[in-house]
DNA sequence: CGCTCCTTGTT
DNA sequence: ACAAGGAGC
């Protein structure tokens, strides 16, 4: 064909992109756009949002590696589902290319695009390209979808080989971008944000920030089995963001993995192979992307749901100093440790008994990582509704989680700065250490630094019997 | 059908 | 030792 447009979402890069690669192989002209979506954009309330920051530099960067290539990323603002065929027509071309993006919403908006298109004849193409396997790769023997982590991660790795971890070799075919008029980028200011801290936090944004996150893990990557569970160290790759926004390639990470061996790599490996889980979990129930538990049988527990706990977890008050370190790290910088999104999730639901759909709404605001099929996964994990979620009664204890991966205080030093001359042995639970001494170190528990808001072995007791009613309603209480 | 196994634990 | 129950073969 002769012209063809490329839509970018959430896959801001030049190289080993599906989309791309099938568009200028197909077409001798390729244009290439990426639209604010005004819709997604004005339910943001706080306008200083890190993560429309982290595209637009992302978007920023993009645009200037196209032109680079005698290409113009054009980047226009609106809803999608009219300016993507008000575009195509425009530019006369003969097909639209993007890759899947398999959250409900989107799909509803890609299959509006498909068919407004398709009345001026303009066809619509579409390709994976931000997970390893989808939708129906990986299937057990009986032809069902997985709903176990560890047989599906066994099919994954039996299936697993060097087609599936290709790179699109994109950059031999650039020569086929499009001449378009170059348009200067936007500014943030007029999209109706203004810049977060994103700068300080030191946190490359773009393509190039992913390749050097990528790099720097590279080094780590042999020890991240030992060392991602402690957030006082840096053990992870911190490529959560750039997987979200597709600023590095999926195929090349898994591919290093893979290539590297090793128990470190092998762990990492693992992690991707979660994220490509929860994506198919959502392909294959997407009920769970509208408030659904996974398990039906804890959809209906009463969560007493008491606002001011809540209130008290989202300001990282509550007490437990572990919990209290990682919700300030969530407010300030938009990320959390992942051992830590378990401790937190864990204390909402067990301790706070609230509604784990709270707990991931708030993270859906806050995660400058946010993906949905991840954070319900995750929370629903925690929770103890979703698929493979950890059993019911299990419930973590703040305290021994404290002592167990933040021994020396280290993190919680960092963002609760009230508790930094504590001693290592009285840091985790700071309400036991004697009125004396806490004159001493001049931090009154209860002033400075809050009291428990709730005491942990209590409401052990009382989410086990709510579980346990939702699990077994027809036991009742017994007599 | 029976068998094995199931991310991250607590008391 | 404890705490269920089911997925997957």
């Amino acid at each position: 064909m002769d012209k063809a447009l490329v839509w970018f979402r959430r896959d801001l890069r030049d190289y080993d992109h599906a989309a791309l690669y099938h568009a200028l192989k197909s077409a001798r002209q390729v244009y290439c756009v990426f639209i604010f979506d005004t819709d997604l954009l004005t339910a943001l309330t706080d306008k200083a949002d890190r993560r429309v920051e982290f595209i637009w530099e992302s978007v920023r960067e993009l645009k200037s590696a196209l032109q680079q290539h005698g290409g113009e990323l054009i980047v226009r603002t609106g809803n999608p589902v009219k300016l993507i065929p008000l575009l195509a027509q425009q530019l006369q071309v003969e097909a639209v290319f993007c890759n899947h993006d398999y959250e409900p919403a989107a799909i509803q908006r890609d299959q509006s695009v498909q068919q407004s298109v398709a009345q001026s004849h303009i066809e619509f193409h579409s390709y994976k390209d931000q997970v390893i396997f989808e939708k129906n790769e990986i299937l057990t023997k009986t032809g069902t979808a997985f709903s176990v982590f560890t047989p599906y991660k066994n099919a994954c790795l039996r299936t697993l080989n060097d087609f599936y971890l290709k790179a699109y070799p994109v950059d031999r075919y650039l020569g086929s971008l499009a001449a378009h008029p170059h348009e200067p980028m936007l500014d943030l200011q007029s999209l109706g944000f203004e810049p977060t801290n994103l700068q300080s936090l030191k946190l490359p944004t773009g393509m190039s920030g992913g390749v050097a996150l990528f790099e720097d893990f590279s080094q780590r990557i042999q020890r991240y089995r030992d060392t991602r569970d402690f957030p006082g160290i840096k053990g992870p790759s911190y490529l959560s963001v750039h997987l979200r926004f597709g600023t590095v390639s999926i195929r090349h990470l898994a591919r290093t993995a893979w290539n590297t061996g090793g128990q470190g790599a092998e762990t990492w490996l693992n992690e991707l192979l979660w994220r490509d889980f929860y994506f198919q979990i959502l392909h294959h129930h997407p009920q769970v992307a509208a408030g659904q538990a996974f398990r039906p049988e804890f959809n209906q527990i009463p969560f007493p749901n008491d606002p001011s706990l809540f209130a008290a977890w989202c300001e990282g008050r509550t007490g437990y100093p572990l919990v209290d370190a990682a919700m300030r790290q969530l407010n300030q910088t938009g990320y959390m440790h992942n051992r830590l999104r378990m401790v937190t999730a864990s204390f909402l639901v067990k301790d706070l008994l609230i509604d784990w759909r709270w707990g991931e709404q708030y993270f859906a605001e806050k995660l400058i990582d946010f993906d949905l099929s991840a954070n319900n996964g995750g929370w629903q994990w925690a929770a103890s509704t979703g698929c493979d979620a950890q059993p019911w009664f299990r419930i973590f204890n703040p305290v021994t989680q404290s002592e167990k991966f933040d021994a020396e205080g280290k993190f919680i030093r960092k963002y609760v700065p009230e508790l930094s001359q504590c001693d290592n042995n009285e840091i985790h639970a700071p309400w036991l250490i004697p009125p004396l001494r806490q004159q001493s170190l001049n931090i009154l528990i209860g002033k400075h630094y809050p009291l428990p808001v709730v005491d942990h072995a209590t409401r052990r007791e009382q989410v086990l019997a709510l579980y346990k009613q939702a699990s077994n309603p027809d036991q009742g209480i017994k007599p």
